[in-house]
DNA sequence: ATAATAGTGTCTTTCAGACATTATGAT
DNA sequence: ATCATAATGTCTGAAAGACACTATTAT
């Protein structure tokens, strides 16, 4: 029980004033149905009752050490899942993005595999569903200031697609070049020569071929699988936007 | 006065349990006598009474609207500078951060010319002054976390200043090449050749001479200035490290 | 055989690093 | 005149973009 005033050291005093309230807010992007999507969650109760949100929200500090497990609790708790890449994007805050009073909310930048999440086996007490990205920041507001988060988190995800290897994390375990090829031109909006982005990716050497081979239609390609997972690989040039 | 559970909105419940100490910590750096340095001020109460720590701290919910407020009123308050370049670095927090709670904080990286503060003029209920990089993280402690924040706010700045002109923001409003280059050789810690680096700084076309002359031994070199105050410049290739 | 896609090789462009040569100002 | 440093020009190397040509699989 925190009392208004306390003393936790000699002449060390805290005040109501000193506090402040605190979420963890997951932007998670996926290539869902070939578009770029981010998962959001219908709220059911006030504030911003009933509008789309990120699924994240205040912080269990029984349960949670720091920043890093309370992240993971809340993407356990609202979305179920457990093998996710993320990196810490930003943090807001100020006395306007929640009525209840001034808050602080830090953003995640998180990357999945839409298998990595089966909507429709997850029981979730709000409706929760993939929005794909064009269809945020119309005439639909989203709740607190979750549309900014989520424009900054597409920013960092496009600058950082320029030179690392970031949207390898939306692949799954073994994937093509052409899969991955198609994930670096949504996110980078422009066409890659196959050539290149080959060349790009073989230098990198942080793929290894599993010997298998796509089956399909056409000339089957080589599958790939990463041979390092987590970790980030940077790029020695970026490419260059047309 | 904020009660221990209110009612903001129909159904809205805060607790006690959902509040977290918050702080905000620049981590200003500047180049004084020719070497990379921190500012750091001595604390005067507990937690950590007489350990160093950044010159950040709790915010003034009543005067300050936004974290960026919250920022430059704690930098004006406790060094006296107004004008600083600054952006968001990253948050911390956890239990152990803070011995009075379960706390958060976010770290900034500030850029400054050290003419910007003068520290004897300064009147300061605490000692403060600059530290060598090369003097923190010895067997000296500092308070709270902010070792790794300074760590990690050097780490930003070396990576940045490989393809960004990140480093100008450490100098006056005039200065010239061999001044900029030495900022960089210090923070990258390798040598550039002066060819490849005015080479680098006149294609990006952000300085304009001022058609002044360095004054000294040798021959004179031009005396430059940015053409836009702000902003932040994105050079086409990277520094190759050595 | 044809269509579709993948792989290989080569040329061009951009930009950083290195170095030689020339220029300028203080002493 | 000498010294220290700045400016200019040229060559090299790394890496991306573009394109022609060849290879492979399904139909």
């Amino acid at each position: 029980m925190v009392n208004k005033i306390f003393q936790a050291e000699p002449n060390s005093f805290i005040q109501d004033v000193d506090w402040v309230l605190y979420s963890v807010d997951p932007v998670i992007f996926t290539f869902y149905r070939d578009e770029l999507c981010v998962l959001l969650i219908k709220r059911s109760s006030p504030p911003y009752k009933g509008l789309w949100s990120l699924p994240g929200g205040r912080v269990d500090k029984k349960a949670c050490a720091n920043l890093e497990q309370a992240l993971l609790a809340k993407l356990k708790s609202k979305t179920g899942i457990e093998n996710i890449f993320f990196e810490q994007l930003a943090t807001y805050g100020g006395s306007d993005m929640d009525p209840r009073g001034w808050s602080v909310a830090t953003a995640y930048l998180a990357l999945v595999h839409e298998s990595e999440l089966d909507i429709n086996r997850l029981e979730s007490e709000e409706p929760i569903r993939w929005w794909r990205l064009s269809e945020i920041g119309g005439d639909k507001p989203l709740a607190f200031w979750h549309e900014k988060m989520i424009r900054d988190a597409f920013v960092r995800l496009r600058d950082k697609s320029l030179y690392t290897d970031l949207p390898v994390n939306f692949m799954p375990n073994t994937f093509t070049y052409p899969m991955l090829k198609q994930a670096f031109e949504k996110i980078l909006g422009t066409s890659i020569s196959r050539q290149s982005f080959a060349r790009r990716m073989d230098a990198a050497g942080i793929f290894e071929d599993t010997g298998e081979r796509e089956t399909g239609r056409n000339r089957p390609s080589p599958v790939y699988r990463r041979i390092h997972r987590g970790g980030s690989y940077v790029f020695p040039g970026i490419i260059k936007p047309k």
